[in-house]
DNA sequence: GCTTAAAAACTTGTATATCACTTGTATACA
DNA sequence: TGTATACAAGTGATATACAAGTTTTTAAGC
């Protein structure tokens, strides 16, 4: 067996099976077991059971002893939970930590958003959204709430990719939004940026409750 | 944070090795080892390891590999993340979820803190303090926050411990501000309880960091 | 055909053996 | 005397063997 130096074993488990259960590629309420994740890693049960534990207390996998292993599903207050966090941190980020922000980077979204403020398609558009929220949350100097954060931010990857980007009736008013908040930073003027950023995930929510019941009415979101 | 199979011997490890370092029977910043661990508890490799693993993730150990492990240490700046994060999630849970709360709860702390108004000493506070805050917490139906705030809750405790409950001179105080929390509750005025909580809070981060200054000032807590 | 019970095939939990790395120490050599 | 290198001891990381519980299959008895 070829050991890898760069990374210890159970580190390369635990990156493999969290970006598969982001990605969707391992889904939400599908059924896995310690054997499955060993023969797709080719390590022994250890490290991938130490990964398991580790995803498992982040919430992103449910072990039943003796009985299996499933990905955590979402049900619509999963959805409610997950933006009071954000409604919850996020503005008080921006009012309380505004000038701790990377002003360039702010900039540069802010650039990007208004040149992209009628279009309307955009390619990359939900990395970007990504980037632009968690420069905003890096300026957190608090260890809690930036666990916290990245615990949140990968539920919400899976939550769009999951409802699968098909969120372009709102590509528009979502620049619009992105562009008041980046201009509100780049102006220092925190409150307003923290009022902007309350009403864009408002509207954010509403948005990925719709499509998401939309989209799987059908199967167990409940 | 999730399982409560309390019967399997990777929880009984988790909580033996986590009752230890809360009461501070290790210490912040002591050396431990795998070994040390798994004869105390007379276990296995395994499930004992499963337990620091856990504990690793929850911060309360650093595990330097193939070097050793170390219990967390306490730095001023842990202090004021703990009470950041205390500061908004306490009076947020007040505004908003006030309604939930267990009322006939909330009304016998309010007996009890005002038979203790001018009390010089009150055994057990400490264990009543924590439970106060624990109630009105519990009010707060959202996972992500109130696993953050169990994370939040252990730290307190460590902290209090550590500086031997020698806080004796703020009782009163607390006291005090502890009726005017729970009054206001009852009759439902949020917004005041709020108020006194974000005081209440700033009052006892005041405190905390001077008790442990005094107290630790040698020893490298810094 | 239906019920029931036993066994086989899974599942995860635990214990132990082996491997690889780090570190401290001693010794050889300049 | 100082430095470097080799070696030994202790540590955690990984692999594997074993135990215990759950589900599914299967076959017997009615």
């Amino acid at each position: 067996m070829s050991t890898a130096k760069t990374s210890s074993m159970q580190s390369q488990a635990y990156e493999f099976i969290k970006r598969k259960i982001t990605m969707c590629e391992y889904a939400p309420n599908q059924l896995l077991s310690e054997a499955v994740l060993q023969a797709e890693l080719g390590f022994s049960r250890t490290p991938v059971r130490e990964a398991i534990g580790r995803l498992e207390q982040e919430g992103l996998l449910k072990v039943f002893p003796k009985r299996g292993i499933i990905v955590s599903g979402f049900t619509i207050s999963d959805i409610s939970m997950i933006f009071e966090v954000r409604r919850l941190v996020e503005p008080y980020t921006l009012r309380n930590y505004g000038s701790r922000l990377d002003m360039d980077k702010i900039a540069e979204f802010a650039k990007i958003f208004r040149e992209h403020l009628d279009a309307d398609e955009f390619t990359g558009f939900y990395e970007l959204d990504d980037q632009f929220h968690s420069t905003l949350v890096a300026a957190l100097p608090n260890e809690y709430l930036c666990d916290l954060y990245s615990r949140i931010q990968t539920q919400i990857i899976r939550l769009r990719v999951m409802s699968g980007q098909l969120i372009e009736s709102r590509l528009q008013r979502t620049m619009a939004e992105h562009t008041e908040i980046a201009e509100a930073c780049l102006e220092h003027n925190w409150e307003r940026a923290a009022l902007a950023m309350v009403q864009h995930l408002h509207y954010s929510e509403e948005s990925s409750l719709a499509t998401l019941l939309k989209g799987y009415s059908n199967t167990s979101i409940i």
